[in-house]
DNA sequence: TAGTTCTTTCAGACCGTTTTGAACGGACGA
DNA sequence: TCGTCCGTTCAAAACGGTCTGAAAGAACTA
């Protein structure tokens, strides 16, 4: 039989688990990660990789956190797709670890290019449809002609500032 | 006993709640507001005022957008506060009506110094505060001397890079 | 002051998402 | 081939936040 749960590891090293300032770091991230629409074991998991010196297995994160296997393991997934942290194969070790990526800007990157970068190109075309679908309906009588005119003119400007954005797109990328 | 209910107004006007561009604009500014963490229905309101050439009353948008009348205030109040719509006094009449504000780059404006802004702010004096409590952890005997090096690290990193978003702050701003 | 009209507030219903325990599947060693 | 050790997947529960109907509030008229 086993004789220790897997988190319960040689108490020789320093336990950061009493670290306060660890615990209001990890809380913070993982407060962020739901404000930003991320589930907040996600950003727990990072927090708590963030201030761990060696990698962590799926087991001891799992249990530091007190949260379940199930969300460690979809997490810690979604974290790797970012490029916040890293796979660590240990020799010898059937176990997947874990560690904080070396560069937490690049993980800013990645989600700019996952997430804000894509969406503008897609706002684009999207605004360009509405343009013509605007102008089908008030040649079918869905629109009078003032109307047409306003809402012609609001998407007008609406693509002007999305074509703005999308061009200080390569500076947002080259200032990270 | 009222004739109508408000929604059924004027049918000698052209009803642009046929326009099919309109409808799809306002889901999809409806969920653009849900994955950015606010109501749906803040974005189905501006949404339906963005392609409204006249004012409208709170019962004429929660009757076209068929939602209740307390949503339709709350997010209107909203929206007004975020300098998205102005709330127009029409003489002689008690009821509020709503109008697309002129200028939705100026709401992006007021958004970004409302949310990210202040963050980043507040952002900064929370990691200086780790940073001293990282210290207190060490003396206290909460870290080895090899995890208070590494964490070190990493929180200048994220101090680093949070002093560069706060100094392209301004920047952003001109862009808008 | 009573009555009307319109807006706001609030407790509870409701909905979508995260989280969980349990079952599954794959890899390894004996 | 069996038993063990891990990681993933799945249905269902739990949670957090929005939406609603009803009641209260505010502003005005007669």
């Amino acid at each position: 039989m086993p004789a220790v749960i897997p988190s319960q590891r040689d108490s020789s090293v320093s336990n950061p688990l009493r670290s306060r300032t660890r615990q209001d770091f990890i809380s913070t991230v993982g407060n962020l990660c739901r404000r930003l629409g991320f589930p907040r074991s996600v950003g727990q998991i990072y927090g708590l990789l963030f201030f761990s010196a060696r990698p962590l297995s799926l087991d001891e994160i799992a249990a530091q956190l007190e949260i379940s296997k199930a969300s460690t393991s979809t997490g810690a997934r979604q974290l790797v797709a970012w490029g916040a942290i890293r796979q660590i194969w240990i020799p010898g070790d059937r176990r997947d670890y874990f560690q904080l990526a070396s560069d937490p800007a690049s993980m800013l990157l990645e989600l700019y290019r996952e997430f804000l970068k894509p969406r503008l190109g897609v706002a684009g075309k999207r605004l360009a449809e509405m343009m013509d679908g605007l102008r089908e309906d008030l040649t079918g009588g869905f629109l009078s002609e003032e109307e047409f005119e306003i809402c012609r003119k609001r998407l007008e400007h609406l693509a002007k500032i999305q074509s703005k954005l999308q061009s200080a797109a390569p500076i947002i990328e080259r200032l990270i």
